[in-house]
DNA sequence: GTAAATAATCTAACACCGTTAAGCAAATGT
DNA sequence: ACATTTGCTTAACGGTGTTAGATTATTTAC
């Protein structure tokens, strides 16, 4: 039975491609054109299939949220690892964070920005515990006054994360606003490098 | 026809009752459980007579949209009037605008969380310019150097506003989470001092 | 090779959604 | 008393997520 391998991958490619043609409708025509239909229209199935692969449409959507901490993930990580020092760490990762946002606006709405209600499945996934804890490490090592506190970094990631998120937020709510890219970086940096600064004063 | 005012007055109340029964549903069952037939069960119609009243269901969200910054101003503008220097002033605002979202947290998230993709009416909303209005003055007067460029007062103030939303927006997203309230308050206050001070150095 | 068993897929349906059109019944105007 | 408007309902359309049953294709067993 060597094809048992050969269907179990070609399982595992349509259980791709229905990720795939989910992002794509997402994509093209936002989160509210997202169907089970129209999923199955673009694999050229009938919905119901979707279902030996999901067990329903949270279930694709939580995979595309792993999916997206994935990217995140690795992206926050090689900021990270193009610098020596914990202040330039720190800022690479958070504009890492700001360009993820913005250059994968669909994951992020996802990840942080559709739905607030939900959010409690997301509590308990690797993938974005991961991203926290990078974020969580840098910032200790930016403490000069060991040892630090859980509520000291705790407070700092969420100063941090705060300004960012909110920043992302009303971008990518009010795209026409009156305030320009290089504003928005300056304030970006501003703040990030005002919250480093504060952290051993 | 004296009775013409009385259907009219009877109209407006019918009016209400769709606003309060969807205020009602959304605050017991959330936004997601809210439904045309749901508010028409509440108010012992059948759901389209509620067209007689609102656009669709969109008109009714806005509506509340527009309920819900009257509370905000009205919160905002007391805040303001409760004190002298604008550094307080600052300070007391942003600290409604934080208690409004809590105390009112659907109004919130409608206003600002629930789907990041609508969101081009809003811009022109009177009620929403007036709150934003009211904020931007305060921020004018704490310059010390004038004049100000409308610029510098857009910067700060989106500076201000995405800390205080990203702490709110995480707050509302993740309440279980491992902050408490006092460290939030601190986070908050801290902020917009730092922020305050930051204007003038 | 053929028959039974299993897997893969589809059709049809359920219950809900927002919304609209048609119809009925009561109140109103003439 | 008749015509008209008003208030409201029922029924329907097209859409959603999801499930059960039938159907077809594939694999297995003899």
């Amino acid at each position: 039975m060597g094809s048992k391998e050969r269907i179990l991958r070609l399982k595992e490619e349509t259980r791709t491609s229905i990720l795939d043609a989910a992002l794509n409708i997402v994509q093209t025509e936002g989160w509210q054109a997202l169907s089970m239909r129209k999923i199955a229209d673009q694999i050229e199935y009938t919905a119901p299939i979707i279902y030996e692969y999901f067990p329903n449409k949270e279930g694709i959507l939580l995979e595309l949220t792993r999916r997206g901490y994935q990217i995140l993930g690795k992206a926050i990580r090689e900021a990270r690892d193009d610098h020596e020092k914990p202040e330039d760490k720190m800022e690479a990762m958070w504009v890492a964070y700001w360009n993820f946002a913005f250059s994968h606006k669909e994951f992020y709405q996802l990840m942080y920005g559709v739905d607030m209600v939900c959010c409690t499945v997301k509590n308990s996934m690797q993938e974005a515990e991961q991203v926290s804890a990078m974020l969580g490490d840098v910032i200790e090592s930016l403490f000069k006054n060991k040892p630090v506190t859980e509520d000291d970094i705790c407070m700092k990631y969420y100063t941090y994360w705060s300004i960012i998120h909110g920043l992302i937020s009303i971008n990518l709510v009010r795209p026409n606003g009156r305030t320009t890219d290089e504003l928005n970086q300056q304030i970006l940096k501003d703040a990030i490098k005002g919250i480093t600064l504060s952290i051993n004063s």
